[in-house]
DNA sequence: GGTAGACCTGGACGC
DNA sequence: GCGTCCAGGTCTACC
């Protein structure tokens, strides 16, 4: 079965799938020198399919071995426009990048998308996964977790889907602390799949909320092991820019670029992105910090 | 509001 | 091979 979308112009597969490291992130796959990107997902009525993705000249291709009924083909029609953000359109920033020669191939290169999980349960557990450790570290315990908790692609035992909230909630920190490996992030990854499996926490409706920035990012950062950076990550990942994702990396770039090398604190970060109003996390993201 | 220390792991380094 | 040090964000306690 293929299912063909299309996407808001301009729009690269290449750049949505090299937008940051989640595509290197279990249950995605990528395949070195090739432009596809697969996913095993998981679809409501819990049967796992495997997402084989392929760029065509007006979005994207979406093979898949396994039937799937009517439903579950429109289950997956919106998942993956959420995922490569199809639908999103950057013109208003392509607009302003036109003057700055550090974004000078923005629009050219169609970038702006960012990869994103189905779900953001997903993506929040991923982003706190990403913090205070090394991007392998971050590979091995997403690795981890999806192998010890998710579903298994039928016929493909080593393949696995993104474990539902339920599987981790019922899991213990002892087991996610020590045979998951997640460290001290374990009460945290466990405590955010409880809520969520309880209805307590209803993340999946950030996705279309009216909330102002503020308010979303005050919702995150009340999430234990969420704090500025994963808040602003997700954000990024909701299409809000106003915030800036400022880790040891930011501080070093900005300072290196703007500072001369001196020691500067995050404040220093926002004052320079300050001018790209709510587009200043995606020029912070985009912007070309090579040496001229 | 600002700061120090703890949290956990992997990688680099010296012996 | 082993021990030590350090980097990487967030939380909590304290001032």
């Amino acid at each position: 079965m293929k299912i063909e979308l299309s996407a808001t112009p301009p729009f690269s597969f290449t750049s949505v799938v090299n937008s940051h490291g989640w595509a290197r992130l279990a249950p995605f796959k990528t395949i070195e020198g090739e432009d596809d990107l697969a996913y095993i997902f998981r679809l409501g009525n819990q049967q796992v399919v495997k997402l084989d993705m392929e760029e065509t000249p007006n979005g994207v291709s979406i093979a898949i071995q396994e039937e799937v009924s009517v439903d579950g083909v429109k289950e997956i029609k919106t998942a993956v426009a959420w995922m490569l953000a199809l639908n999103e359109n950057f013109q208003e920033f392509y607009n302003l990048t036109k003057s700055e020669s550090k974004l000078g191939r923005v629009e050219e290169k169609a970038q702006g998308r960012l990869l994103r999980s189905p779900t953001l349960f997903e993506d929040t557990v991923k982003t706190i996964l990403t913090t205070n450790t090394s991007w392998s570290g971050t590979i091995r315990m997403t690795e981890s977790l999806v192998t010890q908790f998710g579903d298994p692609l039928p016929g493909r035992t080593e393949q696995f889907s993104f474990p539902d909230p339920g599987k981790i909630a019922s899991s213990n920190e002892d087991t996610l602390r020590n045979e998951t490996r997640l460290g001290y992030r374990a009460p945290y990854i466990l405590d955010l799949a409880r809520q969520v499996d309880a209805g307590k926490l209803n993340l999946e409706a950030l996705k279309n909320s009216d909330m102002s920035g503020d308010q979303l990012h005050k919702q995150l950062t009340s999430i234990k092991g969420v704090g500025n950076y994963a808040a602003a990550n997700l954000m990024m990942l909701l299409g809000h820019y106003e915030y800036l994702t400022i880790d040891s990396w930011a501080l070093k770039m900005v300072s290196q670029e703007f500072f001369n090398g001196d020691p500067i604190r995050p404040d220093d970060v926002e004052g320079v992105f300050e001018p790209w109003g709510k587009w200043k996390g995606l020029a912070y993201w985009l912007w070309d910090w090579s040496e001229e």
